[in-house]
DNA sequence: GTCTATACACCGATAGAC
DNA sequence: GTCTATCGGTGTATAGAC
């Protein structure tokens, strides 16, 4: 009826789609489940997408673009690097509760980019981004206890993020806080090894 | 034509299931997709099984009961608790690139059961499984390099599979060994200091 | 018990009226 | 641009001959 830009209507239709996939799970998703969600008819997805495979494209691009919520987020508290560390993947942790569906709807995308040659890239710019994001709060939790990273940050991030996907895979399986704290404890615990305090 | 015991026939379909997920993921792994691995028609499946749910609910099942390839292998090699623990997880890193289509049908089983509240039971059940392997390898393992847990090795175990879960999911997106690597020896680490030296 | 043939629902995608 | 109606294909499941 009324008349909406493609680009807002990509926009809604791709948003939907993260929605469907977060409550129902991707095999869950499909067009007609997202125009429902979106409020549209089948036929204004295909004037806005030529087809299924785009959308799911555009939307893990999408997903990894927002990935601003880092793996830890801004503002670390102060403290030796153990408890910085240690704090932030907590704090991720605390995120991962608060909406579980959402890094559940990330994985199995991670997942579904992983069983096609041409999606697999996806996948890795994902992750890429958030080694990049673990990298950067890393660079800060040093700093702010005075630390020095005596292994490239690169590599230290990349087994924060290896941490941190371990710790979510396993909460979403048995949702076992305790466990999932002292996950949390020991990974800072081995982080915070890499570096020498200064 | 000839005539095959129902139990026989269930277990074929299970295993062509299973090759059928590991080489083209879940998603593809359709009644008709699973038949022809198995060579069979399409009446024969639901001679056997009532329905695909039913089959699906029997992978699970028998994938559990299969892991005896635990996280960590049986012979592990004497030394200091550290070394026995990463010699151990770097053995599990082998055994991934040795066949990562099996490891990923394992994660796409797992989040699979997670969608629906009928199965998220055998996924954590899954899971118990191995939490309970990785007990019994890290009680091994403190007990050849004299050690003592000085933490529940339940909880160790718990912490193992997470750390694992993590270098599986992260290693499969990107393939970086070296990373990979780095992710053991901190994961060994961090395990290690669970224990004293007796 | 095992097959071929088929029912029937739902999938992605399109035609054509407005 | 947006809709309703529909196409061709594939999914799970079943009927009925042998």
């Amino acid at each position: 009826m009324t008349r909406i830009p493609a680009q807002e209507r990509r926009a809604a239709l791709i948003g939907a789609a993260l929605r469907v996939v977060s409550r129902n799970g991707i095999a869950q998703a499909t067009t007609r489940a997202i125009v429902a969600e979106a409020g549209m008819s089948l036929a204004s997805f295909h004037y806005a997408f030529d087809s299924r495979d785009e959308l799911m494209d555009e939307l893990i691009s999408t997903v990894i673009e927002n990935t601003r919520r880092a793996i830890m987020p801004e503002d670390l508290a102060d403290g030796a690097l153990v408890d910085v560390i240690e704090a932030g993947v907590v704090r991720y942790f605390e995120h991962l509760k608060a909406d579980p569906e959402h890094e559940q709807a990330m994985l199995e995308l991670t997942q579904y980019a992983l069983r096609s040659p041409e999606r697999h890239p996806l996948a890795q710019a994902q992750y890429r981004r958030y080694v990049e994001l673990a990298e950067q709060s890393l660079e800060i939790a040093a700093e702010r206890s005075g630390a020095v990273w005596h292994v490239p940050v690169a590599q230290v991030a990349r087994v924060l993020v290896a941490f941190t996907d371990g710790l979510t895979l396993t909460w979403l399986v048995d949702r076992d806080d305790a466990a999932s704290l002292a996950v949390a404890h020991a990974a800072a615990d081995a982080l915070s090894r890499m570096a020498d305090p200064r």
